[in-house]
DNA sequence: ACACTTATTTAGAACCATTATAAACTACCC
DNA sequence: GGGTAGTTTATAATGGTTCTAAATAAGTGT
């Protein structure tokens, strides 16, 4: 079982809960982007069986601190996950409230010429707002 | 009176809330970020009479559709906002919780080579996250 | 100055994503 | 199997933001 593999290296126990969401989040072709609502809904769509949402947010919150989804910055009311981990970037279509995955080689490189004292550069992330 | 022609150009009316709100937001040496809590402070310290919260909410949503501030794209339980017009980008303090501005000069220019049909780019925003 | 229309302000309620709570449950280790 | 710590769960609480509808103020024409 890949998953229980993955979840007990980083510390988690591997739970049906937990299994059942890795199904969601990574057992698929494509990465993407999602919120907790719409991940809930995937969840409901896959499996028989209730995950509550309390769980979802648990869980994506773990996920993400064990850097198995990341944080998309964005101002929304809900808060973007995503399941592609790399360094990479997104577009932002102010029109249809889209995000799509801009790849590192789509961006030049970036020189951040500046540096704060004592701090060091974790990511670097660029969005690039759309419109018609 | 510089603020009331700067409203009424834009067409909004120059009102005793709008054109307290605009010292407290314009009329200092440096641009700066805040979120709608602090400004709501800085306009209690500032000013004698209460301004209603929503009508903070208001000018300040106003004033950015005017242009006149920037959302900054950052995952926080609140939403903050930049004088700071010009195109900029921002580190952002994952130990303080800071946002710092980061000139477009101190980023080498990004150049996005993916194109999306049918939509253009209003704008390219580097947020740097940075740690201890 | 006055009347009239339209924009703005306001307090409070409503909304809704997210987090906290605390009790029940489950995985793991001996 | 028993004990312990981690996890799940329903539900309540929190808190930023938006909505509402009534009161007020600004602009416009006379």
């Amino acid at each position: 079982m890949k998953y229980i593999d993955k979840l007990r290296n980083s510390g988690l126990r591997p739970t049906k809960q937990r299994l059942q969401i890795c199904e969601v989040l990574f057992n698929v072709e494509k990465t993407f982007h999602f919120t907790i609502n719409e991940l809930e809904q995937k969840i409901k769509d896959k499996t028989d069986n209730k995950i509550s949402l309390a769980t979802v947010y648990n869980t994506v919150h773990a996920f993400e601190k064990k850097g198995y989804l990341k944080q998309i910055p964005i101002n929304s009311n809900q808060t973007y996950f995503d399941t592609n981990v790399t360094d990479h970037h997104h577009f932002y279509d102010l029109n249809d409230q889209k995000l799509i995955d801009l790849e590192n080689s789509d961006v030049g490189p970036i020189n951040i010429k500046k540096k704060i004292n004592g701090k060091k550069i974790k990511s670097v992330e660029v969005l690039v707002k759309l419109e018609d």
